[in-house]
DNA sequence: TTTT
DNA sequence: TTTT
């Protein structure tokens, strides 16, 4: 089979600076949030500003640069396709679902990024170059991998939900 | 403000017969599922299918174009976007969220449509064309709307999310 | 039939300050264009940077906001079809053919657009708004529309070419 | 700098058989035609079919898979770019300009294809798996490579525009 | 002809 | 939680 299309294409602001977290194997993974502006008319007529929330997550490469140069505030353009995992909740006993885009290309726009002067990158095909073997980026970077193998857990993360 | 971007754009088949209900509004509105099939690698380097499936929901003349056409095993090609519902579960007292795509186009394509014939239709920009007024299908269709302001008292639904 | 998609999509920056046109029927038709940057290989497998440049063409609201906020330099997101339009050249007697993007959607993006503040536009789906009878902008903006019926003369333009 | 998107969705049919081509490099080259079907409204406001032809490249792997499963009548998803290439006419002094799509990603989808059975194939990324090296398809497919150094002659192509 |  |  294999001929679907899976696309998502997004553009707006991230919504807090993005959390950095890595699997058991290594990998560096991004999380964070965009907010992408909408406006439609509500049922007396009025056009109203409607903010859509999506959850991005990053691997390998990609994720190195948003931890690079994302943060709260900027302006993104992403693509990336969609992507829901599911897990049993602890502690209702009840099946969760949590809906994701997995971030495949990005540009950094000219947004006011939070500080300082902001980086300047755009995301090729990220071709073959995923860093899997994890780096001894642990100590220069903000994010704490000691128990990487934790990270996930209370949402049943695993290595087998790395999409390559 | 305004300067979003949210689309999707989904190519695959049909998981069910779309379920039709109404808002207390008299809007149709179509549910249905679709299947991307993928192909990605595993940690073994191995490539494996792996099929993502996403909740679609379409509105007024799309959702009617979906009762027509649609069914079980189309191939359908899909732009729209993406809106994560929330709302409080009653049973559990848990927040509870489900991310659906608005279709906004549609085409059908040639794919083995369940039945007779398939019908052949490409949503175009759905301009102005909204039938809200709700219609005389009542009983020519396969779906009950006696009581739409109920459809969707399960998951929290009103009129306050029909994005038009 | 008609069940094909035909959309581009496209975030680069502006060439040159716009061209204002109108047709003989007094849509006001914008002409300008945009420069994408890709970065690819080339034969030795170094980077280099390439950039390609689009032609686009807006219509009636569309092209009023491109007048209004759009100038050279400004970066800009782009929705959109491709479309080839042909003519004999009158002096060559050869075919002649332009392939333009015709803009659906526009978000105008933080860029540095050349002067004064920039203003700040997400084009909608223009639903329903072309203002197709022409309007008193005469002589209020930057362009001559007194003869618009020899705009485009040049390469055989006429209202039939307006795609709605 | 390199914050461009240019990213092209078409889904069509295809107008006749790929021509088949090889650069000097020995890189296989498929060149063929789309035709997207659109509907949109004429001065009188009815509705009338239109169909946008545009010319198709692809490459390596991606070319390889057009020889074997594309033909007339095909119906297929692409992505891809624009590129527009320029050169002067030898016999007219004039400078010429072809536009066409890079396919990048392509998806088959189950229309009337020719003939026998229709294969189906889904590109993915083609992730580094262009053959660049040439092979011995030479005589077990339909096309002449004997000279492919001449393929493009007559427009000015070269292996400089192959964009990899 | 743009942009970084 | 972002942005204008």
């Amino acid at each position: 089979m294999a001929k679907g299309v899976n696309k998502v294409i997004l553009l707006g602001n991230v919504g807090k600076d993005p959390e950095m977290r890595a699997t058991q194997g290594g990998t560096v993974v991004a999380n964070f949030t965009l907010a992408t502006a909408d406006r439609q008319k509500d049922q007396t007529g009025n056009w109203v500003d409607k903010t859509e929330w999506h959850n991005l997550i990053a691997f390998g490469r990609t994720a190195e640069i948003v931890r690079d140069y994302v943060k709260k505030g900027s302006q993104l353009y992403i693509e990336g396709k969609i992507q829901t995992r599911s897990w049993d909740d602890k502690e209702s006993g009840q099946k969760k679902y949590r809906t994701e885009i997995i971030v495949n290309d990005m540009s950094l726009l000219g947004g006011r990024a939070g500080g300082e002067g902001g980086g300047q990158y755009s995301g090729g095909r990220s071709s073959g170059g995923y860093s899997q073997g994890g780096g001894n980026y642990g100590n220069t970077t903000s994010f704490d991998q000691r128990t990487p193998q934790n990270d996930f857990a209370n949402e049943g993360i695993t290595d087998d939900d790395i999409p390559f």
